[in-house]
DNA sequence: GCCAACGTTGGC
DNA sequence: GCCAACGTTGGC
C-alpha cells in the first residue's frame, strides 16, 4: 500500500469567533460549523490525519495566517447539526445519514504577526493562491505543497 | 458600510 | 429544469 503524502490546507476563521490563541488555549478542537458542500467534500473524502492547516483569519484586522495547525482526526458527523440551540442546527440533516462532518484539529506553531494577507498578496511565488482570488469564499481551501513551502519560509517555522 | 461573488431557495 | 430573489461571505 502506498503511502500517501501529506497534504495541506488553508481553514479560515474569524477571530472574534473562534482564533489561533484559543487553539492554543484548547489545545484541540473540533472544526464544526462547516456548512457548505464542497468544503464538506474535501472534509470527507481529502483531509486526512497528519495534513498541514493554516489557521488564517479573515474578517479580521489585520488578516493574517494566524498559526499552523494539524488535522489529528479525521471528518466525523458535526453533531451541531442535531442540536436546536445551535446556530449550525440543520433539521434537514438525517441522524442516520448525517449531511456535516467536522475534523479536528491541533495547534503546532503561532505564526509571527507579520504574516499578513497584504504580505502574501506582496509574494510572487504565492500569486495562484486561491485566498488571493477574488470571491474566493471557500472557507476549507487547498494549498499547494509550493505554497505551503513558501509560507512556512516566511512564517520563519522549519517543518510543520 | 458597501458590494461583488457565490450558494440556496422556491415559484413556475 | 430554469431563474429571480434572497442570504451569506468576506475583502475593501
Amino acid at each position: 500500500m502506498a503511502t500517501r503524502k501529506r497534504q495541506t490546507w488553508l481553514f479560515k476563521s474569524e477571530p472574534n469567533v473562534y482564533s489561533y490563541a484559543d487553539l492554543e488555549r484548547d489545545g484541540r478542537t473540533h472544526w464544526d460549523g462547516i456548512r457548505n458542500y464542497q468544503a464538506r467534500n474535501l472534509l470527507r473524502d481529502d483531509v486526512k490525519e497528519g495534513d498541514g492547516v493554516l489557521f488564517y483569519h479573515s474578517n479580521a484586522k489585520p488578516m493574517a495566517v494566524a498559526g499552523v495547525a494539524r488535522v489529528v482526526r479525521e471528518a466525523y458527523p458535526d453533531a451541531s447539526q442535531f442540536d436546536p440551540k445551535s446556530k449550525y442546527h440543520d433539521p434537514k440533516s438525517d441522524p442516520g445519514d448525517p449531511t456535516w462532518l467536522m475534523v479536528d484539529i491541533a495547534p503546532v506553531a503561532a505564526c509571527p504577526e507579520s504574516l499578513t494577507r497584504d504580505a502574501l498578496k506582496d509574494e510572487p511565488a504565492l500569486a495562484e493562491m486561491m485566498l488571493l482570488r477574488r470571491g474566493s469564499r471557500l472557507s476549507i481551501q487547498p494549498v499547494s505543497a509550493r505554497e505551503w513551502k513558501r509560507i512556512m519560509t516566511m512564517a520563519g517555522i522549519r517543518d510543520a
